[in-house]
DNA sequence: TTAGGATATGAAATCGCTTGCTCAAAAAAC
DNA sequence: GTTTTTTGAGCAAGCGATTTCATATCCTAA
């Protein structure tokens, strides 16, 4: 009826062509079995010549293989979708790892049927090899659903250590140690922490690297420096923070959006960044560079823990990872205006615990 | 070998569990021929009993078509991705759409190899139905060529008129002429307009607008208030007309990046915004908000283009779509605190041209 | 010289579904 | 009451690959 290619170029086409069966080419082009070199350069050519690209739908059929995945991510129940940007430059990442090995993603945004039935409309119709599961909205039990089904697996930003699955997560802890012993070198004794929440999983993570560099200095930790707001993502919890009896000096925020809801607030009393209170955020989001005055933050490598991933699944799907990893990823202070301090990456400590 | 499915159910399964043949099934389920509705019942109930999905490869092998489509984005030579969370809304849309008629989105980004060839690998392989092509940079010659193929094409955030290419973009005239409107209304007389290039489609149509705008109000149109820097994207031509003879008192950026520009330009100036100067943007991108003052700006239906975009696609598929449609998206005007005025988009006059 | 083992190729089944053709039975027309 | 339509369902041939098993050819070793 209505066909995409205009002539199609079958696998028997360039048999014909070569003057050969269509089962030596295709052993050819999957590089099985034992081809002669000969025969392979003739293949080759003819390809060529024909233009000829194998269909996908036939041989993922006669194959079991798709050569697609699944990218799937997950927005919190009601809301709309946020962090449009961070699962942007992921899939770009999984879709640039991807194309080396000829695989491509599907972007799939969960739906509540797929969420109760804890299921995959792509998984059931065959449509893929394996998944990515981006985001920590993903619900544990559609993850270990599909792991029992034996579904290849990878999970970023996101993990569950006691199920051993496969991910790539960023390095939260040492981030957030970094961070705040960028504040510290700086000379600030009291450091507020705000969060929208503090049962995020990222977040409770970058809370521990806060600890940990506080008592790295011999600083004492305060629970009162610790606020979470969760309605206005870290507007409340910073005013807070302010009004109390011994305000910090600096804010680390457990990431860019509550970064800028402390910014919010810390203007509204008429407090100067960052003279009179020096500010670092967490993910360098595309806002980063744009808040006033600019934001120092804690870089993620976004798009490269889609090509990890991509690379991990891969893997998973060829049975040569023969164990699940957890990848974590380092990650980079970006410092810009919001600390004051010009204080270069090289010249500050290094990482000691 | 691996099999993601556990124990696959097909087709022949519920044909036997009916006691019918397979080809009565396939009508049922693709609701096609003729097949009396006890059958049918039973044939679908016998469905849900066996918890049976279509084979997707299968289906596509016999019958052409592979329920999906490919969403290509093209990255400016050279440069990285930018504009990562417009397109992640635009996809949003497609898959969200694309869902209700069982189509998935394939993610891809054009590569060198593609766009000297002019051709992409997803089509080639036969892996989609159709194509939505999004952003500005694709290629001309590329879409000829697809089109020329007969491949079912969308064009999202760019045009073609001449080619007469279904695609849907955003009504970048009536925008800019609001936006502008809008500032003619607050009392500035001497309005400025920057931007990255003028060249580029989309802001070429905003200035267009623009003029209109002034022609509307009885303003001369003078063509030293409009300037372009395409490496800084707009700061440098943000400068030059703060340092002209005489300094327009409000600034339409094109979009809003080159409002964050003009915005560090007037800062560095030290002039005060919107005390000073006003200024709006184009785009409501995701910084708009957080840009100090909160940026006044053009807002641009995202998500919602995507949606579209992904029904005139499935409509040309299906050859429901006899003829190529240019869908132009209205756009909303944001008032935040750039122009300093608080005047309710209801309370300014409307649209007259 | 010949059996035995590599090595290269082919034939044919298969993957799960669609679809054109055929055909019987039921309904409608004559 | 026969002929013609209409309707519902089955047969079987693809769709374009992969893959198992068999086979032909060529070496090498006995």
């Amino acid at each position: 009826m209505k066909s995409l290619a205009q002539k199609t170029v079958t696998l028997k086409d360039i048999a014909k062509e070569v003057g050969i069966s269509p089962s030596t080419v295709s052993r050819a082009i999957n590089n099985e079995g034992r081809v002669s070199e000969t025969t392979k350069r003739r293949i080759s050519e003819a390809i060529k010549k024909l233009d000829y690209h194998p269909n996908i739908m036939a041989r993922g059929l006669a194959s079991k293989k798709t050569k697609s995945v699944g990218f799937v991510i997950s927005k919190r129940r009601g809301r709309s979708l946020d962090r449009t940007s961070f699962y942007g430059k992921i899939i770009e990442g999984v879709e640039k790892e991807g194309r080396k090995y000829g695989y491509n993603p599907i972007f799939s945004v969960i739906n509540e049927e797929e969420r109760k039935s804890a299921s995959l409309q792509i998984v059931k119709e065959n449509r893929v090899d394996g998944l990515i599961l981006a985001g920590c909205d993903i619900d544990k039990k559609l993850v270990l659903s599909l792991k029992e089904r034996k579904i290849p697996l990878v999970l970023v930003d996101n993990h569950f250590d006691k199920e051993k699955i496969s991910c790539v997560v960023t390095d939260n802890l040492n981030g957030a140690y970094e961070a705040v012993t960028y504040l510290i070198s700086l000379g600030h004794k009291r450091i507020g922490f705000v969060a929208e929440m503090l049962s995020d999983l990222s977040f409770y993570e970058r809370l521990q690297g806060y600890k940990l560099a506080l008592k790295e200095a011999g600083l004492n930790y305060e629970e009162n420096l610790v606020q979470e707001s969760r309605d206005d993502i870290g507007y409340t919890a910073t005013k807070k923070l302010l009004e109390s009896q011994l305000p910090p000096s600096a804010i680390f925020a457990a990431n860019d959006s509550a970064a800028i809801q402390a910014m919010r607030a810390i203007r509204k009393k008429r407090l100067r960044i960052p003279q009179d209170i020096a500010i670092v955020g967490f993910d360098n989001g595309e806002v980063a560079p744009y808040t006033n005055p600019p934001l120092t933050t804690v870089r993620v490598f976004t798009k490269e823990m889609g090509q990890i991933a991509m690379r991990m699944l891969i893997g998973i799907i060829n049975n040569k990872n023969p164990l699940p990893v957890k990848n974590l990823m380092f990650t980079e202070l970006v410092i810009r205006e919001s600390c004051g301090g010009k204080l270069k990456r090289e010249n500050f400590r290094p990482l000691t615990h």
